[in-house]
RNA sequence: GGCGGCAUAGCCAAGUGGUAAGGCACGGGUCUGCAAAACCCUUAUCCCCCGGUUCGAAUCCGGGUGCCGCCUCCA
């Protein structure tokens, strides 16, 4: 059977084979955070789901264009900078900075381009120009509106009807709008408020029209693929498409991606709750790869929920996998009773047919929860394998380039480098010059000691192993 | 009110017409000095409820119940 992805687009609420503008090319455009704070793992799902996506495609072999914005001026930065006295710049500097450790920690991949609302002003203000010259657009007292009923695809995205929109729609004071679902593409600025030069006067621009300006800066008027959370459907993924359909009259993104929402101890993520995760937190209380590994074991378009209860499932789970890697390696470096053979024609049809489910998986709409586990059945096939006398040193060798395969799609390491100090090294001596004298009462109270060190030992017909205990077990 | 999502074993989670993946936890067995890891076996006659379509439905249709999201620049 060919193998074809498939990719669910929310503007047709359908699955649809994806077929890029150009053959072996894919221009993507994700949107990303307004940097008035550290990011929280709301923020963090869409990161990771579409580094994933990215780097599936690229693992099919597409030249991937990946951008990605920063929204580095807006009403919640100037908010952010009249309360700590510091300026937008610094403000949004600190947190694209903390954005790109927070991120990088999980293992995302930076964007080709990450370019900000602040260096594309010049495309920012031509672009409303263009939509003023064309009518989509008009300026009130300041500043430039939208003129929604203008285009006549608007609600395409969030498949609601005008009049539909209408009722949930108001006009905030002091705004002079022709009609209440017009949405702001300059805004004045007021005193003290960081601001640019445009032919409206002194402002700065609305939310949607940066990423309109970018797309058609960085990656054209068509683009392959435009994602983001769910909420940003709308309004603001309709608003753009009205941005930018209207001024060039093509369509913008063939394909809509949108990830689903992160509940927390299942309630809304909320700063008026008080539940809000920051990722620079929980980096430090978990192994990011074990974060990347729960968030993708759910379909990005499903909810998922986060407690500590489940993240701590999740590394229970994970640590399955990171056995059954390391222990390949292991055998690897301390047996000599490998045969160094070729592969037989069984486990070259093993290992590709575990391949090629997994790219069947991802294909259905990089469904991540069953492509990991392909990955939990390609372990079982490697404890059988490590589990023989003899074993074939290629075999195994080919299991963990199949590992590395695998996981580095998914953005995560099953390696482990546990480093053992000279102390450790020492009781792990005494304890085996313990077992052959057959002192048994000795080895185990120092495999004892060792456990509580976090340090878990394992005797196998082909030596000693150990690896680092899962953190659950004795955090109070 | 409009639009949409979800409801599958103790827990997490796939599956969208052909007779319930995977993981964690639990139990039994093998292996082990004992463990650990691993392997084998067991674990949902049934997929929120009620009807219907069909040779056949967790999967389609109708109705109902519960939870949730968007429609308020929140990913």
């Amino acid at each position: 059977m060919s193998i074809v992805l498939k990719v669910y687009n929310s503007l047709t609420r359908k699955k649809e084979v994806f077929k890029p503008l150009e053959d072996g090319k894919v221009k993507m455009y994700v949107c990303g955070p307004t940097v008035y704070n550290y990011i929280h793992i709301g923020n963090a799902r869409p990161a990771i789901a579409f580094d994933t996506v990215r780097r599936y495609l690229e693992y099919l072999g597409y030249d991937v264009l990946y951008v990605s914005n920063f929204t580095d001026v807006d009403d919640r930065l100037i908010n952010a900078s009249k309360e700590r006295g510091e300026s937008v710049i610094e403000i949004a500097e600190r947190f694209i900075r903390a954005y790109k450790e927070d991120v990088g920690a999980l293992n995302v991949q930076a964007a080709d381009i990450h370019p900000r609302a602040t260096e594309t002003m010049d495309e920012i203000i031509d672009f409303i120009k263009k939509l003023v010259d064309k009518g989509f657009a008009y300026e009130s007292g300041g500043d430039v509106y939208f003129r929604t009923k203008h285009f006549k695809g608007y609600g395409k995205l969030s498949h609601q009807s005008i009049d539909e929109l209408k009722v949930g729609a108001r006009i905030d004071v002091g705004e002079q709008k022709e009609d209440p679902l017009d949405f702001t593409l300059w805004k004045q600025a007021k005193p003290g408020e960081i601001k640019w030069e445009s032919p409206w006067g002194e402002g700065r621009p609305g939310w949607h029209i940066e990423c309109s300006a970018m797309v058609e800066k960085y990656l054209g008027n068509t683009i392959d693929i435009h994602a983001g959370g769910q909420d940003l459907s709308f309004p603001h993924h309709e608003n753009e498409i009205a941005q930018s359909e209207s001024l060039h009259d093509e369509t913008m993104a063939n394909y809509w991606l949108h990830n689903g929402y992160i509940r927390i101890n299942n309630e809304k993520m909320s700063k008026s709750i008080g539940n809000v995760v920051l990722v620079h937190d929980l980096i430090k209380q978990y192994d990011p790869n074990v974060i990347r590994f729960f968030i993708q074991s759910v379909h990005y378009r499903h909810p998922i929920n986060f407690s500590d209860e489940l993240l701590k499932g999740a590394e229970q789970s994970f640590d399955r996998l990171r056995t059954t890697y390391n222990n390949l390696q292991h055998r690897l470096e301390v047996s000599a009773d490998l045969l160094e053979e070729t592969l037989t024609t069984q486990y070259q049809e093993k290992l590709s047919e575990l391949k090629t489910r997994f790219v069947q998986e991802m294909d259905d709409d990089f469904n991540t929860a069953n492509a990991i586990s392909v990955l939990f059945d390609a372990a079982k096939e490697a404890n059988k394998v490590l589990q023989a006398e003899n074993s074939s040193r290629l075999l195994l060798t080919h299991f963990i380039e199949l590992f590395d395969e695998l996981t580095g799609v998914l953005g995560f390491e099953l390696k482990q480098e546990v480093l053992l100090d000279k102390e450790i090294e020492d009781l792990i001596a005494k304890r085996e010059e313990a077992r052959k004298q057959r002192d048994f009462a000795l080895a185990d109270s120092i495999r004892d000691e060792l456990k509580l060190k976090g340090i878990i030992l394992e005797d196998t017909p082909q030596g000693i192993r150990w690896k680092r205990a899962v953190s659950n077990d004795e955090n109070e």
